[in-house]
DNA sequence: GCTTGACCTTCCTGTTGGTGGAAGGAATAG
DNA sequence: CTATTCCTTCCACCAACAGGAAGGTCAAGC
């Protein structure tokens, strides 16, 4: 199938689809007219990474994943430990996000809001210290 | 003072600094050697932008706030409404990687990791649903 | 006065993961 | 035969800088 119907079947863009070939990621076949040619095996593995992306993996670790997968005697501790290794990730992630979230609301929860000029908000990061 | 005067102060990078000027954020006077001079109102802007960027702002928000730092007129809020649209960024974003880590999880924790060769992760990513 | 080293300048490239568009060839429908 | 759609390559651009080369400047020490 052509590079449309593996984009449709995929929900990756087209131009995603020739980006992951240029960098190496996923070689379709080519045919006399240059066209790239898809099969479902070719679908699969687009489909693979689409997931693994959407889960927060980079290209290079679905680069890895990729490998493991197509490898028939990796452990699959190999893709555990990534697997646990996205995770801590994921979990230092949020606690940033939520230590940030808190140190926003208070100086939101601090401004009144209304049409007077000062705001602490615009104090807080003004301020010389913390 | 000189870029790496201001780069101490302000814990940016001078490259960073530099940048900010390049994209027209914060621009220094220039002395007759052609070096960069940044008074004490500079490192306080800069001061203030390392705050917002490392609070999640944007630069474009960082501009934003910026220009009604320096707007004797603006009502708070403005600002208020800017921080309050962070914070449900912010949220919205915590949601996506807990449920991605719910995910991830779930699949991590079907999987003995040993070196047999099948595994429930890349097992899951292959699957055609979900 | 000279050298050394730290600091400064600009310019160019690369990063991550793509997106947008132009120019032109190929397939298909009417 | 033409119109439209799909495909191709190539080139440029986004955020938000980082790294490094090549060269100018400044201050200290001898």
């Amino acid at each position: 199938m052509n590079i449309g119907a593996a984009a449709e079947l995929t929900s990756l863009p087209a131009k995603t689809i020739r980006y992951y070939e240029e960098i190496d990621l996923i070689n379709p076949a080519r045919g006399d007219n240059g066209y790239r040619h898809y099969n479902e095996q070719d679908v699969n593995l687009l489909r693979f990474v689409q997931r693994a992306r959407s889960l927060g993996f980079s290209i290079e670790q679905c680069r890895n994943l990729l490998s493991l997968y197509s490898d028939k005697d990796r452990a699959s501790a190999d893709v555990k430990k990534l697997a646990e290794h996205k995770i801590s990730e994921i979990d230092q992630k949020i606690e940033e996000l939520q230590s940030l979230r808190t140190t926003l609301k208070n100086l939101a929860d601090q401004c009144h809001g209304d049409h007077r000029p000062d705001c602490p908000i615009l104090d807080g990061l003004a301020e010389n210290n913390s």
